[in-house]
DNA sequence: TTGCCTAACTAACGATCGTTCGGTTAGCTT
DNA sequence: AAGCTAACCGAACGATCGTTAGTTAGGCAA
C-alpha cells in the first residue's frame, strides 16, 4: 500500500510443524500477518477470517476468542525465543565473552528468522488479560535473566566492564528487538552477517577482554 | 490495571506551550496518553474525548478526523526529537566522539522526557495515510541521515571502527528507541545517568579512539 | 436589547466490531 | 445404507466504531 509499512517483512513464517494447511493453523499464520502489520486492534477477526480463507464462525470453531489467539501467538513466540538463546548458551563454551555471544547471535537469529511473531509478541503483548499472558511474562522473564545473569557474571570475572549490568541488558535487548522491524531477506546483509555485527556490538558494549587464547581477530 | 503495560510511564508530557487547558490541547494530550497506552487502534475517540473532559462531538471543531491527531502526534514528536539531536550536534565540537556523544544523549534524552510522545510517534506510524505521515517521514529520515553521517565521518577519519555504518546506526538507534518503553522517573537511575550510559555504550560500540587530548576517563 | 460568533453540546447516522446460534456439508465407521 | 463426528458456513445479535447535523449557551459589539 503505502511507503509507511509497519515492519520490513512481508511473509508470516510461524514454526515449522504448525504451518499446514490445516484449518487451525491457517487462521493463526494469517492472524499473525495481520496483527504484524495492523497490529490487534487493527485488524479485526473477519479480516484474519478472510485472510486465511475461512469465514469469520469457523475462527470460533478453533479459538475462544480473539484475544486467545493473540495469546497463542506471543506464547509460541516467546517460547521459541528463550528455547534458542537457552539453547545456544548452554551449548557454548563456558567463558562469558563465548556465552554473549550465542545469546545475541540467537537473539538476533530469532528476530530475523521471524520478524513478524517477534513483533505481535513484542508489541502486542500488552493487550493480553492477566490470566492469558501469564505463561508469556514468565517465558519473558527467564529470557532477559538469562542476559542479565550472563552479563552480571561477567562484570564478576572482570571480562565485561560496566557500571550497571541492567542498562547493557536494556541496551543490547533493546537493539536485538528493532532488527524485527527493519530486517527482511532483501536487506544487503544476511541475517547471519546481521546476527555477527550485533554480537561484535555487544561485545564492545560491554568492554569485553579479547579471546584469552590466540586467535584473537578485531572487528 | 494489569501489570502488562505497554510502557512504564504513566503522565503524558507535551510540548511546553501546547499542555494548557485550551481545548485542542486537552485533547492533544488525552490522545496522547491513550495513543500511548492502547495503541491508535485501540483507543477510540470517546475515550479521548471521555479523557480530556469533552463531548465527542467537540474533537471535531478542532481536529478534522481522529487520524489527523495522531498526524498532529507524530509530526510534533519527530520535530522535537530532530531538533534536539540537531541541536546538541551543532553545538558540540567538530570531533566525532563529541558529536556521537551529543546525538546519543539527546536521542535517549527525548526518550526519557517525552516516553509516550516517542512510542506514539514511533509505533503507531504505521497507520498514517501517505498524504498525513509525509512531514513525519521527512524528519524521520533526517534523524537517522544525521547519525549515519557522523558515524560514516568518524570511520573516514579512523576515529571509530565499523564493518558496516548503517548496521551501527540501526543498533545505536535502536537502543535508544526501547528506552522510551521501560524508562520512568521512578527508576533507579536518572534520566541523565541512562543517557551517559548509553553514550558510554555507543562509543564503545563503534571503536572509538580514546578522546585525542588528555582528560580522558574510561567507562 | 439585539445580533453574531465561538465553542460546546445532544442525538443520531451507517458501518463495523467480536461473537453466537442453528444448520449444512464431507468423510469415516459400522 | 445409516449414523456419527468434525469442520464449516449463513445470518444475525447487541455493542461500539468514526463521524455529522442541528442545537444550545455564553461573551462581545452594536
Amino acid at each position: 500500500m503505502s511507503i509507511n509499512r509497519r515492519l520490513a517483512a512481508t511473509t508470516a513464517r510461524l514454526l515449522p510443524g504448525l504451518n499446514p494447511s490445516e484449518g487451525s493453523g491457517r487462521v493463526l499464520v494469517a492472524a499473525l500477518k495481520l496483527f504484524a502489520e495492523r497490529g490487534y486492534a487493527g485488524a479485526s477477526v473477519r479480516d484474519v477470517a478472510a485472510a486465511a480463507g475461512v469465514k469469520p464462525a469457523t475462527i470460533y470453531a478453533h479459538y475462544a476468542s480473539k484475544e486467545h489467539i493473540l495469546a497463542e501467538l506471543c506464547r509460541v513466540g516467546h517460547d521459541e525465543q528463550y528455547r534458542g538463546v537457552r539453547t545456544a548458551v548452554l551449548e557454548s563454551g563456558g567463558e562469558s565473552r563465548e556465552q554473549i555471544v550465542a545469546y545475541v547471535r540467537a537473539h538476533v537469529g530469532f528476530h530475523t528468522t521471524y520478524p513478524m511473531l517477534a513483533v505481535v509478541s513484542n508489541s502486542e503483548l500488552h493487550v493480553l488479560s492477566e490470566d492469558l499472558g501469564a505463561a508469556t511474562f514468565v517465558l519473558r522473564r527467564e529470557s532477559e535473566g538469562l542476559l542479565q545473569d550472563i552479563i552480571k557474571r561477567g562484570v564478576q570475572s572482570g571480562t565485561f566492564k560496566v557500571v550497571d549490568p541492567w542498562l547493557a541488558v536494556a541496551a543490547i535487548g533493546g537493539m536485538g528487538l528493532r532488527v524485527a522491524y527493519w530486517f527482511s531477506p532483501a536487506y544487503k546483509l544476511s541475517a547471519e552477517q546481521v546476527a555477527d555485527g550485533y554480537a561484535e556490538f555487544a561485545l564492545r558494549l560491554l568492554a569485553a577482554d579479547r579471546p584469552p587464547v590466540a586467535r584473537a581477530q578485531a572487528g
